[in-house]
DNA sequence: ATTCCTGCAAATCATTTGCATTACC
DNA sequence: GGTAATGCAAATGATTTGCAGGAAT
């Protein structure tokens, strides 16, 4: 049961924090704003305001239940951390986002953080793009 | 000389566009908001609106004059294109920028985005973490 | 002279916050 | 019942835009 998670969390388990965790978990695929998950709950008749959205995800956020992300979109997204690390490859288009995980990269910037002399405590890497397929080709 | 730049991007010469490009000369090793560029320019007495501020950044962006970078900070920051390509290792607790350039990493990004189908137009790469140097050890 | 540029103030967008009310344990 | 969470509206911070006046070619 997600209830469980809240509560590991310290967080009170409360209609809206269920609410929106269901919503980030049905929408795996998707990497939500929080304009996307307040639209969702509206379209589901759920009285919860956007503040409370944005309050809630940043305490997600701070709870690592939640990564957001700052794509060149202006607005954050959001998406669940639970499955393993990955990176992003995003379609300026169509906004499509398609996941990856390089072994090779990753060991390489940590080399690079240590040879800089940081303690690493994470990276971004996102790759913009047109996918051929979802655009047609020209 | 500098003008030469502005009109090769069909932007007419004046004082605030050649005043900004100046400050990001002068600069080199700093990534400057908008906001940065504006103190700047008010401590060199120069009587020139945040507005236009944005205004020229902006189209310097679409000129490819510089680039324009979202760190974690909220606020986006600038820098010319000039010097090579490269990324950013950024520190978390005091702002420092510092710039690296891997071309395996590089390599790899190539061809990640081949194998996912996307003409790829950009990408970005920011290692965040807490620099051992200018921190202070602990 | 014409067209493009600038300054200022007001507008917009994403996100945050104050406060009275309500929901959890 | 007491504390923490929510909704609403107003506040904030970064960036953009409308418009009237000014500069560059």
């Amino acid at each position: 049961m997600e209830s469980s998670e809240l509560k590991k969390a310290g967080l009170k388990v409360t209609l809206p924090r269920l609410k929106i965790l269901e919503i980030l978990e049905r929408n795996p695929a998707w990497h939500m704003s929080a304009e996307d998950v307040y639209k969702e709950l509206l379209s589901q008749n759920e009285e919860i305001g956007l503040a409370t959205v944005y309050r809630v995800l940043t305490q997600f956020e701070a709870a690592d239940i939640v990564k957001r992300h700052q794509f060149e979109s202006g607005k954050a997204v959001f998406e669940l951390i639970s499955k393993g690390e990955h990176d992003h490859i995003v379609c300026i288009k169509t906004g499509v986002v398609e996941e990856f995980h390089d072994p090779i990269i990753q060991e390489r910037i940590a080399k690079i953080a240590e040879e800089h002399g940081f303690d690493m405590t994470d990276y971004s890497l996102v790759i913009y793009g047109i996918s051929r397929d979802t655009c047609g080709v020209r």
